[in-house]
DNA sequence: TTCCGGTAAG
DNA sequence: CTTACTGGAA
């Protein structure tokens, strides 16, 4: 139990000077979180920035994202790639109207119902905009909690039981945005997948990282 | 398990 | 030139 309280602790402590800025973390209605988590899938962070705002500003509320021109917004979100992605958000945002009417439901349960919603969106919503303690698995998290507490990321492990288990102990239940935030961050900025950073890293200058302690061993 | 895609970093 | 990107559906 100490190595989590340990983790989040040195986790925060990075995360107070390290942290990066998105415009869809200061504004975080369900509309909006749904948006921005619905481009991040599989997408850079700061590619997702200007077709964020651009999307935003156009449409500021689901009814009128809903209803405006599908070509309009096929052009604003098309660099960002994924074309399937691309109608399956246009026939998201007519459903979730539909169905739910301005407000969204900040219920994960409800959320999944929504065509191209899977697991990580409806927790991202749940999570940033409900405040509810929900563990984010995404490819970043994956890596960063595989290699610090030495869990096999090869392959699937999204998928499996084990790493379910491991983003539940990891999670902060007290401050679970900032958690989020802050995983993010530092696996985008420390923990990358290639040449990660452990010069700069928390976690093996305390030594409390599994893959940096292989690392090292291997090296000698 | 496999595939998707424009984009940008290495 | 490769590779990876805050996943989800078939």
């Amino acid at each position: 139990m100490g190595q989590f309280l340990q983790f989040r602790h040195l986790l925060k402590q990075w995360w107070l000077t390290a942290s990066r800025d998105f415009p869809w973390r200061h504004h975080r209605s369900p509309y909006r979180t749904l948006i921005a988590e619905l481009m991040l899938r599989r997408t850079r962070a700061d590619q997702v920035v200007p077709v964020y705002e651009r999307f935003v500003n156009s449409y500021p509320t689901l009814a009128m994202a809903a209803q405006a021109d599908p070509c309009d917004i096929r052009a604003i979100l098309y660099p960002l790639g994924l074309s399937w992605r691309i109608e399956n958000i246009i026939d998201l945002l007519n459903q979730a109207y539909n169905r739910f009417g301005e407000v969204l439901p900040i219920d994960i349960e409800a959320l999944l119902t929504l065509p191209g919603v899977g697991d990580y969106v409806a927790g991202a919503v749940a999570c940033f905009a409900g405040g509810q303690p929900v563990a984010l698995i995404d490819t970043n998290v994956v890596r960063v909690l595989g290699r610090v507490f030495g869990v096999d990321i090869q392959g699937e492990a999204r998928r499996r039981r084990e790493m379910h288990d491991l983003t539940d102990s990891a999670l902060d239940r007290d401050d679970p945005v900032t958690y989020q935030y802050a995983l993010l961050d530092f696996a985008a900025k420390v923990c990358t997948a290639k040449n990660p950073f452990c010069n700069c890293c928390p976690f093996s200058q305390a030594s409390c990282c599994e893959f940096y302690k292989h690392f090292i061993i291997d090296k000698k």
